[in-house]
DNA sequence: GCTTGACCTGGAGCGCGCTCCAAGGGTCAT
DNA sequence: ATGACCCTTGGAGCGCGCTCCAGGTCAAGC
């Protein structure tokens, strides 16, 4: 097997396909979140595999659920501890619980919300 | 008609009824986000009534669903315009359409969080 | 009269998550 | 070889939303 020379996307590309911005990713490469570094062209580039790019969307998925970023860290090292699935499994689940608490509470008051525009809509419709 | 001295809640019982901290309170009428500046006993100190505390229910309301202090403090200043009604539902309006879009994108996360959940249970079950 | 404790003010400080900047390098088209 | 453009790094800066602090006042209980 010939080992192929560093092809993929660049940073700004991985930026698009992402979501997030050149320098988040920079600076989420920076923080350790990354699971593995990205490759590196001869003139010292980054170039984004498929699977860099689809442990970004892991990365999104949890900052987006409100997932601080010290957290994330401790999930990206146990990927680097043999047999660490049990913990990982764990952080995943309490993560899901927090996650469901914080739409019910999103949803409760949301509900309040509708409360008050429906007071507003009475007023204001005469 | 005789005013009633200023009776009602100190800030600590206040900020216990609504959840938020003492300094957080301070701080949100130092913003200008008080429907109205609670009154002050004879030594200077603030007095909630419970109409004080109500509005405040409504601070957490668009708080924790996500309304940055300035959108609140913008919210806020309506009250104290006349016929100002049919603007503040436009606000409550367009921020239930955010408020709706932030739950769609939390829940589809969600979705993926579980089944990253399903298969690390498959895996760490055997 | 003294202590305790809750409150007051103005302002500084902080944790978070980016975001921006300066200074420079490589590649390419004209 | 000039310019455009995208990339590199280390580090500074920033917006947000609190949170904390120093130094002081006041009221109540012992």
């Amino acid at each position: 097997m010939t080992e192929a020379p560093p092809e993929g996307m660049t940073i700004s590309a991985a930026a698009e396909a992402s979501g997030l911005s050149v320098d988040t990713l920079r600076y989420y490469e920076k923080e350790g979140l990354t699971l593995h570094r990205p490759e590196r062209s001869s003139s010292g580039q980054r170039r984004y595999t498929q699977e860099n790019v689809a442990w970004l969307g892991t990365l999104v998925m949890l900052r987006r659920t409100g997932m601080p970023i010290r957290d994330i860290k401790k999930f990206v090292e146990l990927y680097r501890v043999d047999g660490s699935e049990a913990d990982r499994l764990t952080i995943l689940e309490r993560h899901r619980e927090h996650v469901l608490e914080e739409l019910a509470e999103v949803q409760k008051h949301l509900a309040a919300i509708n409360r008050k525009i429906d007071y507003y809509e009475e007023k204001v419709l005469r």
